[in-house]
DNA sequence: CAGGATCCCTAATGATACTG
DNA sequence: CAGTATCATTAGGGATCCTG
Protein backbone atom coordinates (compact mmCIF):
# COMPACT_ATOMS: atom_id res chain seq x y z
CA UNK A 1 0.00 0.00 0.00
CA UNK A 2 1.08 3.50 -0.96
CA UNK A 3 0.76 5.64 1.63
CA UNK A 4 0.27 9.50 1.42
CA UNK A 5 3.21 9.60 3.51
CA UNK A 6 5.38 8.33 0.79
CA UNK A 7 4.11 9.60 -2.44
CA UNK A 8 3.79 12.87 -1.54
CA UNK A 9 6.51 15.83 -1.62
CA UNK A 10 5.61 17.15 1.96
CA UNK A 11 7.40 17.53 5.11
CA UNK A 12 6.64 16.65 8.62
CA UNK A 13 4.28 17.52 9.87
CA UNK A 14 2.13 16.83 6.66
CA UNK A 15 1.20 13.35 8.82
CA UNK A 16 -1.01 15.17 11.41
CA UNK A 17 -2.29 17.84 9.22
CA UNK A 18 -3.32 14.92 7.22
CA UNK A 19 -5.63 13.23 9.96
CA UNK A 20 -8.17 15.99 9.46
CA UNK A 21 -10.83 15.57 7.40
CA UNK A 22 -10.73 18.92 5.72
CA UNK A 23 -7.31 19.06 4.90
CA UNK A 24 -6.92 15.61 3.90
CA UNK A 25 -9.52 16.35 0.73
CA UNK A 26 -7.55 19.55 0.16
CA UNK A 27 -4.63 17.83 -0.18
CA UNK A 28 -6.23 15.81 -2.35
CA UNK A 29 -7.67 18.29 -4.66
CA UNK A 30 -5.70 21.03 -3.92
CA UNK A 31 -2.99 22.48 -6.21
CA UNK A 32 -3.52 24.59 -9.54
CA UNK A 33 -4.46 21.69 -11.80
CA UNK A 34 -6.44 18.94 -9.88
CA UNK A 35 -9.67 20.24 -9.77
CA UNK A 36 -9.53 21.51 -13.14
CA UNK A 37 -8.58 17.72 -14.28
CA UNK A 38 -11.20 16.18 -12.47
CA UNK A 39 -13.49 18.45 -13.79
CA UNK A 40 -12.77 18.34 -16.89
CA UNK A 41 -13.65 14.41 -16.65
CA UNK A 42 -16.42 14.72 -15.47
CA UNK A 43 -18.48 13.72 -18.37
CA UNK A 44 -16.35 11.41 -20.10
CA UNK A 45 -12.92 9.80 -20.41
CA UNK A 46 -9.97 11.71 -22.63
CA UNK A 47 -7.03 11.49 -23.91
CA UNK A 48 -3.43 13.05 -22.84
CA UNK A 49 -3.64 15.04 -25.69
CA UNK A 50 -7.70 16.44 -25.51
CA UNK A 51 -7.04 17.27 -22.01
CA UNK A 52 -3.54 19.42 -23.15
CA UNK A 53 -5.76 21.40 -25.50
CA UNK A 54 -8.66 21.85 -22.75
CA UNK A 55 -5.91 23.54 -20.42
CA UNK A 56 -4.06 25.34 -23.17
CA UNK A 57 -1.36 26.92 -19.88
CA UNK A 58 -1.05 23.63 -18.47
CA UNK A 59 3.11 21.93 -19.40
CA UNK A 60 2.92 18.43 -20.33
CA UNK A 61 5.34 18.09 -17.17
CA UNK A 62 2.32 19.31 -15.06
CA UNK A 63 -0.29 17.19 -16.80
CA UNK A 64 1.40 13.79 -16.68
CA UNK A 65 2.87 14.42 -12.96
CA UNK A 66 -0.52 15.78 -12.10
CA UNK A 67 -2.45 12.83 -13.48
CA UNK A 68 0.00 10.33 -11.93
CA UNK A 69 -0.37 11.83 -8.60
CA UNK A 70 -4.50 11.43 -9.06
CA UNK A 71 -3.90 7.55 -10.35
CA UNK A 72 -1.64 6.94 -6.81
CA UNK A 73 -4.55 8.63 -4.67
CA UNK A 74 -7.16 6.81 -6.87
CA UNK A 75 -9.37 9.25 -7.96
CA UNK A 76 -8.30 8.38 -11.54
CA UNK A 77 -8.02 5.92 -13.86
CA UNK A 78 -5.47 5.47 -16.68
CA UNK A 79 -6.37 3.31 -19.60
CA UNK A 80 -3.34 2.23 -22.11
CA UNK A 81 -4.02 0.48 -25.23
CA UNK A 82 -0.85 -1.37 -25.96
CA UNK A 83 -0.69 -0.04 -29.68
CA UNK A 84 1.74 2.07 -32.02
CA UNK A 85 1.33 5.14 -31.28
CA UNK A 86 0.44 4.60 -27.82
CA UNK A 87 -3.82 5.44 -26.95
CA UNK A 88 -4.02 6.17 -22.87
CA UNK A 89 -7.70 7.19 -21.36
CA UNK A 90 -8.01 9.29 -18.17
CA UNK A 91 -11.23 8.76 -16.16
CA UNK A 92 -12.71 9.06 -13.12
CA UNK A 93 -12.97 6.03 -10.64
CA UNK A 94 -15.51 5.78 -8.41
CA UNK A 95 -13.79 7.37 -5.71
CA UNK A 96 -13.64 10.16 -8.42
CA UNK A 97 -16.91 10.17 -9.10
CA UNK A 98 -17.62 11.06 -5.64
CA UNK A 99 -15.95 14.66 -5.47
CA UNK A 100 -18.19 15.36 -8.20
CA UNK A 101 -20.53 17.04 -6.09
CA UNK A 102 -17.82 19.17 -4.34
CA UNK A 103 -16.44 20.18 -7.72
CA UNK A 104 -19.67 21.37 -9.25
CA UNK A 105 -20.19 23.13 -5.68
CA UNK A 106 -16.66 24.73 -6.54
CA UNK A 107 -17.21 25.45 -9.62
CA UNK A 108 -20.58 27.12 -9.23
CA UNK A 109 -19.35 29.14 -6.24
CA UNK A 110 -16.69 30.84 -8.45
CA UNK A 111 -19.10 31.27 -10.99
CA UNK A 112 -20.88 33.42 -8.70
CA UNK A 113 -18.08 35.14 -6.57
CA UNK A 114 -15.73 35.91 -9.51
CA UNK A 115 -15.25 38.98 -10.69
CA UNK A 116 -13.34 37.84 -13.57
CA UNK A 117 -15.43 35.04 -14.41
CA UNK A 118 -17.08 35.08 -18.18
CA UNK A 119 -17.50 32.88 -20.05
CA UNK A 120 -15.22 29.88 -18.93
CA UNK A 121 -17.57 27.33 -17.83
CA UNK A 122 -14.42 24.98 -16.54
CA UNK B 1 -10.49 47.32 -5.29
CA UNK B 2 -8.08 44.94 -5.07
CA UNK B 3 -7.52 42.52 -7.33
CA UNK B 4 -6.37 39.14 -7.70
CA UNK B 5 -3.53 39.70 -9.78
CA UNK B 6 -2.39 42.11 -6.96
CA UNK B 7 -3.20 40.77 -4.30
CA UNK B 8 -1.44 37.13 -5.52
CA UNK B 9 2.20 36.55 -6.15
CA UNK B 10 1.29 33.59 -9.09
CA UNK B 11 2.56 34.56 -12.16
CA UNK B 12 1.96 34.95 -16.03
CA UNK B 13 -0.98 32.58 -16.43
CA UNK B 14 -3.60 32.78 -13.46
CA UNK B 15 -4.94 35.17 -15.28
CA UNK B 16 -6.35 33.30 -17.47
CA UNK B 17 -6.48 30.04 -15.00
CA UNK B 18 -8.50 32.74 -12.26
CA UNK B 19 -11.30 32.84 -15.06
CA UNK B 20 -12.36 29.74 -14.50
CA UNK B 21 -14.68 29.11 -12.04
CA UNK B 22 -13.64 25.99 -10.41
CA UNK B 23 -9.98 27.13 -10.29
CA UNK B 24 -10.87 30.42 -8.84
CA UNK B 25 -12.07 28.74 -5.74
CA UNK B 26 -9.54 27.01 -5.49
CA UNK B 27 -7.03 29.69 -5.64
CA UNK B 28 -9.21 31.20 -2.52
CA UNK B 29 -9.60 28.18 -0.31
CA UNK B 30 -6.35 25.91 -1.82
CA UNK B 31 -2.79 25.49 0.28
CA UNK B 32 -2.88 23.91 3.18
CA UNK B 33 -3.94 25.82 6.11
CA UNK B 34 -7.34 28.08 4.55
CA UNK B 35 -9.63 25.09 4.21
CA UNK B 36 -8.92 24.27 7.66
CA UNK B 37 -8.42 27.84 8.99
CA UNK B 38 -11.99 28.33 7.67
CA UNK B 39 -13.70 25.53 9.24
CA UNK B 40 -12.11 26.67 12.30
CA UNK B 41 -14.53 29.81 12.61
CA UNK B 42 -17.37 27.79 11.37
CA UNK B 43 -19.41 27.88 14.67
CA UNK B 44 -17.92 30.97 16.27
CA UNK B 45 -15.40 34.09 16.15
CA UNK B 46 -11.94 32.88 17.18
CA UNK B 47 -8.79 34.55 18.64
CA UNK B 48 -5.72 34.88 16.79
CA UNK B 49 -4.35 32.76 20.02
CA UNK B 50 -7.23 30.14 20.13
CA UNK B 51 -6.54 29.44 16.21
CA UNK B 52 -2.80 29.01 16.80
CA UNK B 53 -3.76 26.59 19.96
CA UNK B 54 -6.37 24.57 17.27
CA UNK B 55 -3.79 24.32 14.45
CA UNK B 56 -1.13 23.41 16.67
CA UNK B 57 1.26 22.67 13.53
CA UNK B 58 0.72 26.38 11.95
CA UNK B 59 3.80 29.09 12.60
CA UNK B 60 2.41 32.08 14.01
CA UNK B 61 3.70 33.56 10.41
CA UNK B 62 1.77 31.07 8.62
CA UNK B 63 -1.13 31.73 10.34
CA UNK B 64 -0.98 35.64 10.20
CA UNK B 65 -0.45 35.53 6.50
CA UNK B 66 -3.03 32.85 5.62
CA UNK B 67 -5.34 35.28 7.76
CA UNK B 68 -4.58 38.30 6.18
CA UNK B 69 -5.27 36.39 2.92
CA UNK B 70 -8.63 35.39 3.79
CA UNK B 71 -8.91 38.75 4.81
CA UNK B 72 -8.21 40.35 1.57
CA UNK B 73 -10.35 37.91 -0.22
CA UNK B 74 -13.58 39.07 1.82
CA UNK B 75 -13.32 35.58 3.20
CA UNK B 76 -12.49 36.41 7.11
CA UNK B 77 -13.55 39.51 9.16
CA UNK B 78 -10.69 40.78 11.11
CA UNK B 79 -12.25 42.55 14.50
CA UNK B 80 -9.71 44.27 16.88
CA UNK B 81 -10.30 46.20 19.55
CA UNK B 82 -8.01 48.80 20.65
CA UNK B 83 -7.07 47.95 23.67
CA UNK B 84 -4.10 46.83 25.56
CA UNK B 85 -2.92 44.16 25.78
CA UNK B 86 -4.81 43.57 22.12
CA UNK B 87 -8.32 41.61 21.41
CA UNK B 88 -8.32 40.41 17.86
CA UNK B 89 -11.12 38.35 16.25
CA UNK B 90 -11.69 36.83 13.16
CA UNK B 91 -15.07 35.37 11.88
CA UNK B 92 -16.56 34.35 8.67
CA UNK B 93 -17.53 36.84 6.05
CA UNK B 94 -21.06 36.60 4.17
CA UNK B 95 -19.31 35.36 1.54
CA UNK B 96 -16.97 33.00 3.73
CA UNK B 97 -20.12 31.57 4.77
CA UNK B 98 -21.17 30.25 1.67
CA UNK B 99 -18.38 28.49 1.45
CA UNK B 100 -19.41 26.10 4.39
CA UNK B 101 -21.53 23.89 2.70
CA UNK B 102 -18.21 22.81 0.24
CA UNK B 103 -15.97 22.96 3.66
CA UNK B 104 -18.68 20.52 5.00
CA UNK B 105 -18.25 18.44 2.13
CA UNK B 106 -15.22 18.07 1.87
CA UNK B 107 -15.04 17.32 5.89
CA UNK B 108 -17.21 14.61 5.10
CA UNK B 109 -15.67 13.05 2.51
CA UNK B 110 -12.37 13.46 3.76
CA UNK B 111 -13.62 11.62 7.07
CA UNK B 112 -14.93 8.92 4.74
CA UNK B 113 -12.18 8.58 2.31
CA UNK B 114 -8.59 9.36 4.75
CA UNK B 115 -7.68 6.23 5.97
CA UNK B 116 -5.73 7.96 8.95
CA UNK B 117 -8.62 9.61 9.72
CA UNK B 118 -9.32 8.53 13.65
CA UNK B 119 -10.92 10.59 15.75
CA UNK B 120 -9.87 13.97 14.19
CA UNK B 121 -13.09 15.89 13.77
CA UNK B 122 -11.12 18.83 12.29
C1' DC C 1 1.12 10.10 -29.13
C1' DA C 2 2.17 10.25 -24.59
C1' DG C 3 5.12 11.01 -21.94
C1' DG C 4 10.39 11.03 -19.40
C1' DA C 5 14.76 13.42 -18.03
C1' DT C 6 17.22 17.59 -16.80
C1' DC C 7 18.09 21.93 -15.34
C1' DC C 8 16.72 25.99 -13.12
C1' DC C 9 14.10 29.65 -10.77
C1' DT C 10 10.93 31.48 -7.70
C1' DA C 11 7.16 31.11 -4.55
C1' DA C 12 5.85 28.94 -0.52
C1' DT C 13 6.85 27.50 3.92
C1' DG C 14 9.52 27.01 8.13
C1' DA C 15 12.64 28.38 12.34
C1' DT C 16 13.89 31.68 15.25
C1' DA C 17 14.05 35.96 17.39
C1' DC C 18 11.96 40.25 18.42
C1' DT C 19 8.03 44.04 19.48
C1' DG C 20 3.96 47.69 20.11
C1' DC D 1 -1.69 39.23 22.85
C1' DA D 2 -1.06 39.40 18.32
C1' DG D 3 1.65 39.83 15.55
C1' DT D 4 6.80 41.37 12.43
C1' DA D 5 11.36 40.71 10.71
C1' DT D 6 14.94 38.06 9.08
C1' DC D 7 17.11 34.18 7.36
C1' DA D 8 17.15 29.51 5.55
C1' DT D 9 14.95 25.71 3.22
C1' DT D 10 12.10 23.31 0.01
C1' DA D 11 8.79 22.21 -3.12
C1' DG D 12 6.14 23.68 -7.14
C1' DG D 13 6.35 24.80 -11.50
C1' DG D 14 8.43 25.97 -16.12
C1' DA D 15 11.73 25.43 -20.40
C1' DT D 16 13.86 22.54 -23.14
C1' DC D 17 15.22 18.45 -25.16
C1' DC D 18 14.65 13.47 -25.72
C1' DT D 19 12.14 8.70 -26.70
C1' DG D 20 9.42 3.92 -27.03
Amino acid sequence: MITKKESSTNSLNSKVIIECPVSYTIEMIGGRWKTIILYQLRYEPLRFGQLKKMLPLITEKMLAQQLKQLEIDRLVVRDAKEIIPPHVEYYLSESGKTLLPILTSMAEWGQIHNPFTKDCKV
